[in-house]
DNA sequence: GTCGGGAATGCGAACGATTGCAGAACCATG
DNA sequence: CATGGTTCTGCAATCGTTCGCATTCCCGAC
C-alpha cells in the first residue's frame, strides 16, 4: 500500500491540491477558509497523511536536517547535549543527523563536505579547534552554524558554552580556602578553546589570591584524555616541585592523576587535593569521588539548539556572534581536602 | 552563487541532462561513450558539481539516509554502538541519523513516523520490547530493519546482540566457582528481551550447577536504572532471605545494589558478592571494580551496520531473520570473592 | 543498396510538494 | 444593478534528478 500523499487528500476533500497544501500548512492556513481546513485536516488525518519530507526539500530547498558534528560520541561529555538538542529541534520538525569525527580532520572535512551537498539546513559545531579553517569555511558559506563546547579563537560564529572562568575561579578559590598554596594547573591541548581559556583563567585566579605562581604552575597535556593525564602527572611528580593541590583540564585527566598519585601511594585527598572540569556522569561514584566543575551540559544542549532554529527561522540573528556563556557550578566532593601541614 | 546543478554540466559538455545523469552515475555509466563519459566527468568536477540529494531521493524514493533509534543515548552503554555504526554506514556514503525516545513509546512514535515520511532507507532499533507494534508495523512495512541489543519476542527482524545466555553462565559459574550456593537475581524489566533472556539463562545455570533455586531467587526491578536496582536490593534485604551473591540485569542495577550493601554496611565482596552485565565505561573504576559481563558493543554496532547495508543494496537476505549472537566475556574484578564461611 | 542490429543519446514524463498569479464567488455599498 | 473590494480556491510552473522509450547513427552483412 503506497503512502498517502497530498493529492489523495485533496481528492478525498474534494478541493485542488494546492488549497490542501495550504490547509496543512500552519504558515498558510489563514488562507484557506476555516471550514474547508478544517475539513481536510480531518481528511488528512483520517487518511494518515504525512507529507514527503523529500518532495517539500526540493520545493523549498530546506530539509530540515541539522547535524551535530562531535569529536567523539564515546565521551560522557557529548551525548548529554546531543540528547538535549535533539529534543528541541525534533519537536521543531526537525531531524538530527549525528556524526562522529573521531577526532580526525580528515573525516570531519569529508564529512561536512558530504552534509552540505546534502542540503543540511545547520550545524551544531562540538570539534572546533582554536584556528580552524573549516570553521572559517562554514561561516562564510553562510550556513547557519552554532559552536557548542569549544570555540574558536575569530569568534566568528555564535557560541554556547560553559563560563571557563567563572568554574576555574571557583576551583581555585576553593582550594586557597582550604589552605592551599601551591596549585599545579594541567591544562589539555591549546589548540583549543577550553585549554586556552581555562589556563588563561586559572593564571589569573593564582594571581589574584596570591598563590604561587612559577613558571611551571601550568603544564600542557597533549589530550583530554586519561594517559595523556598519567603522562603530564608522572612528569611532575618526577621534577620534584612542589605542590599540595592539582586542578586538571577535565575528569579524564584527572582520573590519569589520581590513578598515578594511587601508583605513588600518595593520598588524595590528604597529601593531595585533585579537582577536575566537567563532571562526568559516574565521577561521583569514583572513590574518593572527583571534586569537579559542573558544565550545564543539558542546557547548553538545548540552548544551541534554540540559538540554531532561532537562526534557520529568521535568518542571522543581531549583529555579530552571539557568545553565550551559562552558569557553572563547583561540586565538592571527595578528593579536595585542607592542605596538608 | 546558486549551485551548479545537472543542466549546467550538461549543458558545458553539450549533451542532454539525461546523459550526463548516466554518465555520473556509476550503475549506469556503462551505457555512455567512454569519451563523453570522461568529458562529462571532467567539467563535472571543473564545475564542482555535487548531485543534490533531495531531487535524486524523490525521483529514486532512496535517501542513503539511515536511522538509529536508542532509548536514551546518555546510556552508555549506547555510544560505542551509535559510534561503530556510524563508521561503517558513512564509509559507505550513508548518513546516520540519531533519534534518542526517551523511552518514551509515543515519541518513538511520532519519530519513525518522520522518518519513514522522509523517505528514510533503514533502520537500526535499539529499543525493542518483547511484544513491539511498532516494530511489527515496520517488519510488515518492509523498510530494512536491524536490532541491537534488544530482540522482539517474534524474531521476525534480524537481530545483533552478545551471548546472554553463557554470558549468564559465565557469571554463575564464576560463583559457584567461589563456593556460593545461595545466589539471587536482580532481573530487568520482562518486557525487554534481556530481561526474559539473562532470567531464563539464569534459571537455567543455577539448575545446572545446583544451586539453590527457590522462588524468590530472581527478583525483577522496574527499569534497568540505579534507582529501580536499588529500591528491589533493599527489598531484598528487607525479605530477610538469605544469600550470599547478587548477580544483576545490568550494571546501572548493580551500582543500585552497591549503594544499598553500603547504606547497610554489608561489604562487598567479602559479605556479599556481585556481578553486573554490560561493562560501563567507568565501572572498573569504582571501589571495587566491578565484576561484568562486557557486551562487545562496537562489533554489535558494526555487524548491525553491515547487516542493514547488505539488506539495503541487494534486497531481504537469506529466508528469515538472522539471529546473531556475539561472544561475551567475564570481567572478573573486585566485586567477587569467596563465599563467607 | 537495403536492411538488421547494437550502441549512444535525446526526449519528456515522472517524483510530491509549494506558491505566484489569476479567476471565481461573495458581500456590501452607492 | 453595477461596482469595488475581499476572501477563497484553482491552475500550472517549479524544484533537480532519474529512467523508460524513441530516435539517431553507424557498421557490417546479404
Amino acid at each position: 500500500m503506497p503512502p498517502v500523499k497530498l493529492v489523495d487528500v485533496a481528492r478525498a476533500a474534494g478541493v485542488h491540491p494546492g488549497t490542501a497544501s495550504r490547509a496543512l500548512n500552519p504558515e498558510t492556513a489563514g488562507q484557506v477558509n476555516s471550514d474547508t481546513r478544517r475539513r481536510i485536516a480531518r481528511v488528512a488525518k483520517d487518511l494518515g497523511y504525512v507529507p514527503n519530507t523529500l518532495a517539500r526539500g526540493l520545493r523549498t530547498s530546506r530539509s530540515y536536517v541539522v547535524a551535530m558534528v562531535v569529536p567523539d560520541i564515546t565521551n560522557p561529555l557529548f551525548p548529554p547535549m546531543v540528547r538535549a538538542a535533539e529534543q528541541v529541534l525534533s519537536d521543531a520538525g526537525y531531524t538530527l543527523v549525528l556524526t562522529d569525527t573521531d577526532n580526525d580532520d580528515d573525516t570531519e572535512r569529508r564529512q561536512l563536505e558530504r552534509l552540505r551537498a546534502g542540503g543540511t539546513d545547520g550545524f551544531i559545531m562540538a570539534t572546533a579547534r582554536w584556528d580552524d579553517p573549516q570553521l572559517d569555511a562554514l561561516a562564510a558559506s553562510k550556513v547557519p552554524t552554532v559552536l557548542v563546547n569549544r570555540n574558536t579563537g575569530t569568534h566568528r560564529l555564535p557560541y554556547i558554552g560553559g563560563d571557563e572562568r567563572t568554574g576555574m575561579r571557583l576551583a581555585v578559590e576553593h582550594l586557597a580556602a582550604l589552605g592551599h598554596t601551591q596549585v599545579v594547573y594541567l591544562s589539555g591541548p591549546h589548540d583549543t578553546s577550553t585549554g586556552r581559556e581555562r589556563s588563561a583563567a586559572f593564571r589569573a585566579a593564582i594571581r589574584t589570591l596570591n598563590l604561587a605562581a612559577g613558571r611551571n604552575q601550568v603544564r600542557t597535556c597533549a589530550a583530554y584524555t586519561e594517559v595523556a593525564g598519567a603522562e603530564v602527572a608522572r612528569k611532575l611528580l618526577a621534577s620534584r616541585q612542589e605542590f599540595t593541590a592539582i586542578i586538571a583540564g577535565n575528569d579524564l585527566i584527572a582520573m590519569g592523576v589520581l590513578s598515578v598519585l594511587a601508583e605513588h601511594g600518595i593520598k588524595c585527598p590528604t597529601e593531595v587535593s585533585v579537582i577536575g572540569f566537567n563532571d562526568l556522569t559516574m565521577v561521583n561514584r569514583l572513590t574518593p569521588p572527583l571534586t569537579t566543575v559542573r558544565l550545564p551540559l543539558e542546557r547548553i544542549g538545548h540552548l544551541a539548539a534554540r540559538t540554531l532554529l532561532a537562526e534557520l527561522e529568521s535568518g542571522p540573528q543581531d549583529a555579530g556572534a552571539i557568545q553565550t556563556l551559562l552558569g557553572v557550578e563547583l561540586m565538592v566532593r571527595g578528593t579536595t581536602a585542607p592542605a596538608p601541614k
